[in-house]
DNA sequence: CTCCCAGTTGCAAATCTTCGCATCTGCATA
DNA sequence: TATGCAGATGCGAAGATTTGCAACTGGGAG
């Protein structure tokens, strides 16, 4: 069912309870490329076992991201969307508010930032997923 | 009603409508220091005004939020707050996610993070109301 | 292998937020 | 001041997400 060897041992490891709800939910989002909402993960989840609720994909949604396992991706006027968090794939997302373009930035675009606020703050930025927004060249050259 | 004379010129300037109901959410938000959730607004305005009703305080939030006037707060497992934004007193929240402390950071923390998007993409970051996550100083220390 | 229980689930209901639509109104214009 | 209409409102309903609770189960201890 699952081809997430890896990330299944990790959880084991750290004393997690792996149910085939949250499994499914894992795999569901570990095959996707794209973003998808709780629902289309819910409707992909229920093809492969019919019997499991929307609340429990929520609730494995919900604790797969403080897992640091999915991230979340929250674009105006629609449901929040997921994503898998692949080892050396981090990405965060910046969304141009004038043309919908959306950038996918490294995890080092953010270390200025992380270094500043450990400088000022002592604060630990974490590598949550982010969205930021802004324009993007285009649209600011246009304007 | 309302003390906010500059704001509403502004809106005026940017022949955006004032209505006794837009103006009372802009007066309720603007009359807080700390972080209203939608319902808290709705409360105060209702006082006010008994028969404005939660879609538009919601309307109006959501309104107010895209012209900048208000920023919003999104914390884990609560409702998103809403908070005046203030000229000259912007700031971004950074959360500890051991103890829940709230550190506020001021726009200038975010330049670092602006001139290497702008520098590495050509985005222009814009000064939204941002909430990072990670650990304060003091349980960083603990750790 | 069996027992046990903390953590998880399904279900129903609550809570939070958005939307459709008929009606209404701020305010620009004449 | 009267008129017109794009945009805003109230209300009901839908959509999105979270929660309470009794029953169930993964996986460690014996
Ligand atoms: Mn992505
Ligand atoms: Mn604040
Ligand atoms: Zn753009
Ligand atoms: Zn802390």
């Amino acid at each position: 069912m699952s081809c997430h060897g890896t990330i299944i041992d990790q959880l084991r490891a750290a004393g997690v309870r792996l149910t085939p709800q949250r499994a499914l939910v894992l795999d569901v989002v570990y095959h996707t490329d794209g973003h998808l909402t709780a629902d289309q993960v819910y409707e992909r989840v229920h093809a492969q076992s019919p019997q499991v609720d929307l609340s429990t994909v929520y609730r494995n949604l919900v604790f797969l991201r403080q897992q640091g396992l999915i991230g979340e991706l929250r674009l105006e006027g629609q449901p929040v969307r997921f994503e898998a968090v692949r080892a050396g794939r981090e990405h965060h997302h910046a969304l141009c508010t004038h043309c919908g373009a959306m950038l996918e930035l490294a995890q080092a675009d953010l270390s200025s930032l992380q270094a500043t606020l450990l400088d000022r703050y002592g604060f630990h930025l974490e590598p949550v997923h982010l969205t930021l927004s802004g324009l993007c060249q285009a649209c600011a050259a246009a304007a």
